[in-house]
DNA sequence: GCGACAG
DNA sequence: ATCTTGTCGC
């Protein structure tokens, strides 16, 4: 009883030079002048994540939808298709977004915030999965990611809430934001129609007792089950 | 040219 | 991401 790999969009990039020139094309179509959804009020967060299966050549991806007031899950959705793209630091949207669509698609409600893992703006090219998600649905979104990438930070301050720029010269393009205290922090950055401070909020709000979002942790295991699933019967 | 490098 | 045993601690 487990789902059909999904196929690939019609057109999906297969070279990295095809894959960065989508991604300077959509660029443009990032939206940086909207606050967002207020933090404070509650809201459908939803976390999206993928898991691999290299060997079957398996994609996995959870969307879950929570409560952003109080962490219950509202709803769940999975999805499974074959792996779109190789890994490459910079291009990761490619290798991640077709299975993540479509776990979108699957889900019934609709997401008032997408937290997504990895990064957005902070990307080399200023459009990393979280924006390019972002675009393509038209939602609003944010990255919050496990690990640095391109840019430089200070360590922030030990305690939950502080945080430390990223920095690309004198433009902040994240935040390195310790959600628990004596914990390493997560790296924030805007994806599409969330403002800095609100994506660095909504991180907060959603990492109470653990280091990451709860969004992030309830796909997370929600994919791995799918994967698993998958990987089973294939 | 040599590393570093989200997931 | 994924491969992997035990281990320290709440």
């Amino acid at each position: 009883m487990s789902d059909t790999p999904d196929e690939l969009p019609a057109g999906w990039p297969t070279t990295e030079a095809e894959a960065t020139a989508v991604q300077d094309e959509l660029r443009g179509r990032v939206v940086r002048d909207e606050p967002g959804p207020s933090p404070d009020a509650p809201l459908i967060a939803v976390g999206v994540d993928v898991a691999y299966d290299d060997e079957h050549d398996l994609v996995a991806a959870a969307a879950v939808a929570l409560d952003s007031d109080t962490l219950e899950v509202v709803a769940e959705a999975t999805a499974v298709g074959r792996v779109a793209f190789p890994y490459v630091p910079g291009l990761l949207a490619f290798r991640e977004i077709p299975t993540v669509l479509a776990a979108l698609d699957r889900l019934p409600v609709s997401p008032g915030l997408v937290v997504c893992d990895g990064y957005g703006l902070a990307h080399p090219r200023r459009f990393g999965l979280a924006s390019h998600l972002g675009v393509l649905t038209g939602l609003p979104t944010i990255g919050v990611a496990k690990n640095p990438f391109t840019f430089r930070h200070a360590d922030p301050g030990p305690l939950r809430g502080d945080t430390s720029p990223l920095l690309d010269g004198a433009e902040e393009v994240g935040r390195a934001v310790r959600t628990r205290s004596g914990v390493k922090p997560v790296f924030v950055s805007v994806g599409h129609r969330v403002s800095l401070d609100r994506a660095c909020a909504f991180t907060l709000r959603l990492a109470r007792e653990f280091r990451l979002p709860e969004t992030t942790r309830r796909a997370d295991a929600l994919c791995r089950a799918a994967l698993r699933a998958a990987s089973a019967d294939a």
